[in-house]
Order: C-alpha cells, then structure tokens, then sequence
DNA sequence: AAGAAATGCAACAAACGGTTGCGCGTCCTC
DNA sequence: GAGGACGCGCAACCGTTTGTTGCATTTCTT
C-alpha cells in the first residue's frame, strides 16, 4: 500500500524542523536558507540541508535570483503529502475502532455472565405465557 | 503548539518500518520481536530497538511470558498520535485553499485586464443598446 | 540432560542532523 | 570602480540513530 516514493515524503515531513519550514515558507509565500535560519533555533547550513531534502523530494522549488536562492511550496506536492498524512490516520483511526467495538463486545458478554453465569437463553419457555 | 512530548510522537511514528511495525501490531493484536522481524526487511534487532523506542514515547506496552516478549499498541496514545498528524495535515491544508483561492483571484483580474486593459465599469453606457 | 527457540547485550558501520570554518559570487556604497 | 557587506555553497568534523553480526542467557520441549 505504500511505495519508495511515499517513505520518502513521509520522512521528509517527519522531522520536526523540516515541519516548521514548511509551515514557515507557507506563511511568507517563499524565503531563503538565511531567511529561514532567523526563525529556527539551527544554523543556516542545516537549513539549507533540510531545503535539499525537500527539493528532492519535490516538495519546494527554488529560483535563483542575483545573490539570493527563494524556495516555495510545491502546492501538489504538499497536498499528496497531506493526503497521505490522513489516508495513514484513518487507517489507524479504523483499526482502532474496531478493537474498541469489539473490547465492548467482550466487556458486555462478561457483564451478562457476571450477572447470571448459569441462565440460558430468555425466550426458550416464552410460548403460551398464561 | 507543538510541544517536546509531541515531536517524540512524530519522530516514533515518523520512521517507515516503525509505522509498518505498528500495522503488523495493530493486524495481529500485538506480537514479539521475533515474530515482527519475519514480515519486515529488517533483523529482530533491528526490531528491537524500534519497539524499544515505540516502547519510550508510550506508544506500545511489554509484557513478558515465558521466554517470549509480546508488545501490545497502546489505543489511547495511538489515538493521540493520529490526532496529531490530522491536525498537522488541515493546517497545512488549510493555508493551501487559501493560496489557492487567492491565486484564482489575481487570475481573474489578470484575464479581466486582457480582455480590456482601459474599459472602466461595464454598466457606464449601457442604456439605448440600439 | 540436551538441544531448540527467544531474548538481551556489545561492538561495529553507515547515514543523518547539526556545527564551524572558508572561499566565491553579487550587491551596495563611497 | 574598489572595498566591504551579504548570501550562498563546500568540506571537515561530531554525536545520535539505524542497521548489522556475534555471543551469552533464559526458557521451553523432548
């Protein structure tokens, strides 16, 4: 259910610092590795390490421009990224569930059995109840 | 908004064969090290090690029996990761609409001024058509 | 009691995220 | 237009993570 490609996003957005620069780059449409550094607590080279990362995976672009290299967001990209971020959450959210349903399932049998270990079944004697 | 303990979260789930360990776990309602490592491309102590560190952020439970190791998924933790990660995915998707919707607004006005780049409000001489 | 099965521990290699230091192009200013 | 400031890329290095192999230990089975 899951190829190369998709690990590759997953992990890119994995790290925390990635993350914000992302959530950074949303919010001012594009900076650069400098830019990004004033608001992040690592260096510029780290930055523009993590930037390499998510232009190899597509999820920004950059455009030279004299001294400065901008990068923004690949819309496309970041929306597989979300979708996949949520097609994984429902999964889980799915699997879940049903564990719960079927917890409760156990949880109500063993109530009835706490109730009265040995009764059998209701109706079996329900015919011509006068 | 996101704090140390969440990053831990992250980070755990962020790792491809920790988030197929915890599908295999979730599939089969836990599972050994021993057992995890012949469905994944990894040695057990590799798998160890993972669930070692799926252990620390709380997101599986140990319990030993005999000379075998079982691991359960903790619900509730799970539960907060998936939270985390949709809450992640509508921010972000959240900015996306917007860019997107301000992108077809500045396309609008770009092919209103094609269309006529001088012509002023439309309803200035519209009366006596013929 | 002996062997198989599961785990844990230790040493090691490679990759990752981070730092510092340096050199090179581009812009600004005097 | 010469010189400094600014932004960037490259290389070396360090600590942590992710993976391996090898071995000792515990527990089950026969």
């Amino acid at each position: 259910m899951s190829t190369a490609v998709d690990d590759d996003l997953w992990s890119a957005i994995g790290d925390p610092t990635r993350r914000r620069m992302i959530d950074l780059l949303l919010d001012a449409g594009g900076g650069t590795a400098t830019g990004l550094s004033e608001h992040l607590p690592v260096t510029r080279q780290a930055v523009a390490k993590h930037l390499a990362v998510l232009d190899r995976v597509g999820l920004v672009h950059a455009s030279t421009a004299g001294r400065e290299r901008r990068y923004r967001v690949d819309q496309a990209q970041l929306s597989r990224a979300v979708a996949q971020l949520t097609a994984v959450g429902s999964v889980w959210d799915a699997r879940l569930q049903r564990i719960k349903r079927l917890a409760e399932t156990i949880q109500r049998e063993k109530e009835a059995i706490d109730r009265g270990p040995e009764r059998p079944d209701d109706n079996t004697a329900d015919d011509d109840p006068k």
